[in-house]
DNA sequence: AAACGTCACAACCGCGTGCTT
DNA sequence: CAAGCACGCGGTTGTGACGTT
């Protein structure tokens, strides 16, 4: 399923594009649109695959392209965005006007393989390539961090354009990504992530200030964690999440030797806060800091379940599982069918261009404003009532986040 | 000048997913 | 509900330009 048919055809031209086929192309979509893509080379009278005619005119035909090579800007726009969104070259290039996913792929592809050489690294084998290339990537490495850890931190270029996207140009006062310390208490042995504290805020009237709302250290073992452990013991709801992504109960399934992220049972009034609010879940990893979620709501009602858990996700999952779309904030039945009717896995690009769907009822409330109207502070606010964490719970139990939404968690446990 | 290697870029391929029937 | 179709995405390959030997 799913094969495209013109694949099986035979007798279509392949390998580049001469002069008159692009004209007859542009021509055809100039004059039509390209409508279906399958349709579009009998139309226009080429002898080629629809599939072939849309990679040509996104990568190469469409007007609105950049051409010529990258700028500075565009290129630690790129890295860091990387940083941010993985192989996402799509999401990447959306935030790259005229620059295609190919391009951006292709780019990255070359620059990486420069940079892995130039730091005596094998791109193919990922190998050092001599000794002595090794003693001077690990001095390297040390000299980035205190402890020799990576430097996993979100760049501010990149959080900057996911701001940008994510708030538009309505909100622009409200900081919507930002980045949170951690404090880094353990060696690279870490095996325990855990919440040691949470600073919430209710009285903050300013809406341009962030306010951390989880802050996570780090023990290096179990006898370390102890000051931890007891306050995660003192946590009704402690929630874990393996390395893969598994979700672990606390009290079944930890084990010392099991990186984990704890995130104890969160006060409903964090999860919900006011809209003159932005509440911020920060977490790090290995003692780096780097941006996770951000949310908003209303705290004037909110439920939780005591044997709720929850998986924590990395940021992007965090924030793209849907954590926006929930219109009601009491769990009872009525939400439970819409959160059935409610699209698990919105993209990336719907968040962060302020696309993504939303119910009826939310779309009525919000008419139909995207993302960065939404979290106005002087509007009623799609993220009233929005947030209960017994749908946060539904919502991320229902998500698949072991794919590359974890990516970015893995890379901050360092090359899982 | 020819052979070879490297690089950048264009294009292809296979797969996943959503929509339609 | 299953099958087919179309589209989009990311990985891979092909190709031409350029530099080096």
């Amino acid at each position: 399923m799913g094969r495209h048919t013109c694949c099986y055809k035979q007798k279509l031209r392949k390998g580049l594009w001469s002069p008159e086929e692009d004209e007859k192309l542009s021509k055809h979509i100039a004059k039509y649109g390209h409508g279906c893509w399958s349709s579009v080379p009998k139309q226009a009278g080429l002898q080629r695959c629809g599939k072939s005619c849309r990679l040509r005119w996104i990568n190469y035909l469409r007007p609105d392209l950049k051409r010529g090579s990258f700028s500075e800007q565009e290129e630690n726009l790129i890295i860091e965005l990387h940083a941010v969104l993985g192989n996402r070259w799509s999401q990447i290039a959306a935030r790259l006007p005229g620059r295609t996913d190919n391009e951006i792929k292709n780019f990255w592809n070359s620059f990486i393989k420069k940079m892995l050489k130039k730091r005596g690294i094998d791109p193919n084998t990922h190998k050092p390539l001599a000794e002595d290339k090794v003693g001077e990537a690990k001095a390297s490495r040390t000299s980035e961090g205190a402890s020799g850890s990576v430097d996993l931190r979100v760049p501010a270029a990149a959080l900057a354009s996911l701001n940008d996207a994510a708030r538009g140009p309505a909100s622009s006062s409200m900081p919507v990504f930002d980045t949170c310390a951690v404090e880094r208490k353990a060696s690279p042995m870490t095996k325990a992530i855990f919440l040691d504290q949470f600073i919430t805020s209710q009285s903050s009237s300013d809406p341009v200030s962030v306010f951390p709302l989880a802050q996570l250290s780090f023990a290096t073992d179990c006898s370390s964690s102890e000051t931890a452990l007891a306050e995660l013991s003192a946590c009704p709801n402690p929630l874990w999440l393996s390395q893969n992504s598994r979700l672990l109960e606390m009290n079944r399934d930890f084990h010392c030797n099991t990186v984990s992220t704890c995130l104890p049972s969160v006060p409903t009034t964090i999860l919900s806060t006011s809209m003159d609010n932005s509440a911020q879940i920060c977490a790090g990893i290995d003692g780096m800091q780097y941006s996770d979620a951000v949310y908003s709501g209303n705290s004037s009602q909110s439920s939780m379940n005591s044997t709720d858990t929850v998986e924590m996700q990395n940021s992007s999952s965090f924030f793209h599982n849907d954590i926006f779309l929930w219109p009601e904030s009491t769990p009872d039945k009525d939400d439970q069918v819409q959160l059935e009717k409610e699209p698990e896995d919105l993209k990336w690009s719907q968040y962060l261009d302020g696309s993504f769907p939303m119910s009826a009822a939310t779309q009525s409330q919000s008419q139909s404003q995207p993302l960065h109207c939404d979290v106005k502070t002087e509007s009623p606010s799609v993220f009233s009532d929005l947030v209960t964490w017994h749908q946060i719970q539904q919502q991320l139990q229902s998500s698949d986040i072991h794919g590359k939404d974890f990516q970015m968690l893995s890379v901050g446990f360092g090359q899982v």
